[in-house]
RNA sequence: GGGCGUAUAGCUCAGCGGUAGAGCACCCGCCUUACAAGCGGGAGGUCACUGGUUCGAUCCCAGUUGCGCCCACCA
């Protein structure tokens, strides 16, 4: 450190004034390519993809949680002399945004079928501009050190090309099939959904047992599906019916006759111990249906519409359910009557719609070997995954995936790269093939699940398949920052992609990551989940407005328990804004009192009050650094804040006041004390108040920045 | 139906085998050589309940109760 002039403490207001340094700071940070990452040199990697924001509208708290952290942990390494980077970019999260863009249609009185489906993609991408114009300049009030030259979004031309050749390669490994299954079907969406895509809750239904015959009578919540049923099954051990199985039965309604069969999935302590099998409607009774080729009848259609059986036609399945239960009473068939039963219903994640059941032909991810892979990269070590008590969660599921239903009956997303011939060819068609052409071919129309692509975000971004420098310094990433609400939607399929993508390189390094560190979801100051309907939805840029963004991010941090929720609320900001003015005001009494950097005088020169401050500092920047290492972003933060207020402020600052008015080697040796300590303050400080530092650092040393300046 | 977590000051949360901590809120006094966005002082908790282990438990163990989350194809 050289010595520098006594800096202009008078220039110093009374009170940090954010607004008046942030913007100019950021800008001038980007214009110097401080952000930027050279995938060619020496210096060891520190990778962090950004979780891609949804292009949806704009950040929320939560990205502005999640940005802190990432942005914390990437500024520390860069000062530590790490290739950082953090890759940003954004998600064209499919369905969300096809919803949003429908939604904005409905309002001028349209729908997408109005517009169709090339100009409605247009005026998705329209949509896209605009939201994403509106994150990055979210993200640059965030003071977010992504490296802007590098952007990506999930629909961009490379990453088009990315999601094509991983689904020729899976498809050519068996790993992608298609087949007509039971999905769950959000009939607002007009879309198939993966199984994660449903969120169950506790409804309360109605049983309602029906009368088939003198001797069969089953039970069921959703009574209009029994116009697809196609037999009756019983236990086959269950003594009771044995004489029933290979019988027909008369269904009520419809007239047709329906075999009674056994099959071992029906539990004989269940209501009568007789149920009915609807096999288009339900995934069990579709297996049922499959042990005893039973025919599988459609009496839905993608609305939610019942499209047979005479009077019934044409009626929604929620105003089905209540004629066909008032047309079985009619001929005394109910048994039962409304019996309330609370039992699980799957919702749509998206729009809460209560998804149906339905046998639809789609494509799917054959996970079995992919899942497997994901699960043993954690058990083995090779992926580590922070805070460990997440690691159950992880094993139960990966350990028990179904197949992943990945295409949606949506216009917005990569379209599946199959096409269809004239009798019957199926041709996967990767980015570098000929289209089939002629008569009769025609592309799928549907697109993939959006997860399909930011799959592959972790390595897609660096270039792959292409053997970039990047992808050759990049990957695997480092760290992965994310929520644990994501651990399977995204990090799990991250996992299978990334180890299948990259297997050639070795088990060690197709990993996507090293370690996932999760962290937990912003809530509001009484730790409620953040929802419109409850109206305690923060927007970050009110808080940034009104105590800056240092002031947000040191909240954030300040509240971030690993894996653990954080609530925050405006009074922490606040407080956290004090701080920042706390730390400005320190700097700026040492500055009016001559305090600089250089070389400290010797120990037997310096003062109790001296050493015991500097013997103070440097624990609590070993005990920072210990910190960083295990995420512990709370814990680090108010160690800091201790150190900062209610040691240096408080007493350090305090005490030195005699030896400055003494003048003096007393007072020369206090101002080299006091900025030796600011020095390494300001910039420990940096990774999370990144303005603040800066303004006070370069202030206090009469250097250019701080970013890249090493750690203390 | 499984699995997990949690219960500490008015609120939100740390913590720890040896007579309880922070921030905010609250009370009393202060414009003291940076900071009233500040300074000094203070009040406030039988650490959910019941047992057990221990010289000693808020902390370990068991059970109970409350709350929360995740997973789940019993009609």
């Amino acid at each position: 450190m050289t010595d520098t002039s006594p800096a202009p403490a008078a220039d110093l207001p009374t009170a940090f004034a954010p607004a008046e340094v942030e913007g100019t700071l950021y800008e001038r940070w980007v214009q110097r390519g401080y952000f930027e990452a050279d995938d060619k040199s020496d210096r060891p990697p520190y990778c962090i993809v950004i979780p891609p924001p949804n292009v949806t509208g704009s950040l929320h708290l939560g990205h502005a949680f999640e940005h802190t952290l990432i942005d914390a942990l990437i500024r520390r390494r860069r000062m530590q002399g790490y290739e950082a980077l953090w890759m940003p970019g954004m998600d064209h999260a499919g369905i969300a945004t096809q919803n949003v863009v429908e939604r904005e249609l409905a309002r001028e009185g349209l729908s997408r079928h109005d517009l169709g489906r090339e100009a409605f993609v247009q005026r998705v991408w329209q949509w896209k501009v605009q939201s994403g114009g509106q994150i990055s300049g979210q993200m640059r009030r965030l003071g977010d050190s992504v490296a802007w030259s590098r952007e990506r979004f999930t629909m961009d031309e490379g990453l088009s090309r990315v999601v094509p050749t991983i689904f020729k390669r899976l498809y050519g490994d068996g790993l992608i099939y298609r087949a007509e299954r039971i999905i769950n079907w959000c009939v607002r969406c007009h879309t198939a959904l993966s199984d994660i895509e449903v969120e169950h809750t506790e409804d309360e239904g109605e049983l309602i047992s029906i009368r088939y015959d003198d001797e069969v009578v089953v039970a069921t919540t959703r009574a209009e599906t029994m116009l697809g049923d196609t037999a009756v099954a019983v236990n086959p051990d269950d003594e009771r019916y044995q004489h029933l199985v290979g019988t027909e039965v008369e269904l009520p309604l419809t007239g047709r006759r329906i075999p009674v069969v056994a099959d071992p999935h029906v539990d004989p302590e269940f209501g009568t111990g007789m149920v009915k099998v609807t096999p288009a409607h339900d995934p069990n009774d579709f297996e049922i249906g499959r042990r005893h080729n039973l025919p599988a009848l459609t009496i839905m259609d993608e609305l939610g519409v019942i499209t047979a059986h005479g009077p019934f036609q044409g009626l929604d399945r929620f105003e089905a359910r209540p004629a066909v239960v008032a047309a079985l009473r009619e001929q005394g068939r109910i048994v039962t009557e409304k019996r309330p039963w609370v039992h699980a219903v799957g919702h749509c994640s998206r729009c809460k719609t209560v998804v149906e059941p339905r046998l639809s032909l789609q494509w799917f991810v054959r996970v079995g070997p992919l899942a497997k892979a994901a699960g043993d990269a954690v058990r083995d070590g090779r992926v580590r995954i922070h805070p460990k008590d997440m690691e159950p969660r992880w094993f139960a599921w990966v350990d028990n995936m179904h197949d992943w239903c990945i295409s949606r009956q949506l216009w917005w997303g990569h379209r599946i790269p199959v096409w269809y011939g004239p009798n019957d060819e199926v041709v996967c068609v990767g980015p570098d093939d000929e289209v089939p052409s002629g008569d009769g071919w025609t592309q799928d129309e549907d697109v993939l699940d959006t997860w399909f692509s930011s799959a592959l975000w972790p390595f897609s971004t660096l270039g792959w398949p292409e053997q970039t420098a990047a992808m050759e310094k990049f990957y695997p990433n480092q760290v992965l920052v994310t929520g644990y609400d994501i651990l399977f939607f995204w990090v799990a399929r991250m996992m299978m992609f990334g180890l299948y993508a990259n297997a050639e390189f070795g088990p060690e390094r197709a990993i996507p990551f090293s370690t996932v560190a999760l962290h937990g979801m912003v809530r509001d100051a009484r730790g409620k989940k953040m929802s419109k309907s409850f109206g305690n939805v923060v927007d970050p840029m009110d808080w940034m407005d009104a105590y800056g963004s240092d002031a947000l991010r040191f909240t954030l941090a300040r509240g971030a328990n690993p894996g653990t929720d954080v609530p925050i609320g405006e009074d922490w900001v606040q407080a956290s804004r004090n701080f920042c003015n706390k730390l400005w005001n320190a700097t700026r009494f040492a500055l009016l009192n001559g305090a600089r950097v250089g070389e400290l005088p010797r120990a037997a020169e310096l003062s109790a009050p001296d050493r015991w401050i500097l013997s103070r500092l440097h624990t609590t920047l070993a005990e920072v650094d210990a910190l960083y290492e295990d995420f512990q972003f709370a814990k680090l933060t108010e160690a800091i804040y201790h150190f900062t207020w209610d040691e240096f402020c408080d007493w350090y600052v305090e005490l030195a006041k005699t030896p400055l008015s003494r003048g003096g080697t007393d007072a020369e040796r206090t101002r080299l004390v006091l900025g030796h300590v600011l020095d390494a303050l300001l910039r420990v400080l940096h990774p999370i108040t990144p303005f603040v530092s800066e303004a006070l650092w370069t202030t206090l040393t009469g250097r250019e920045t701080l970013v890249t300046v090493a750690w203390p």
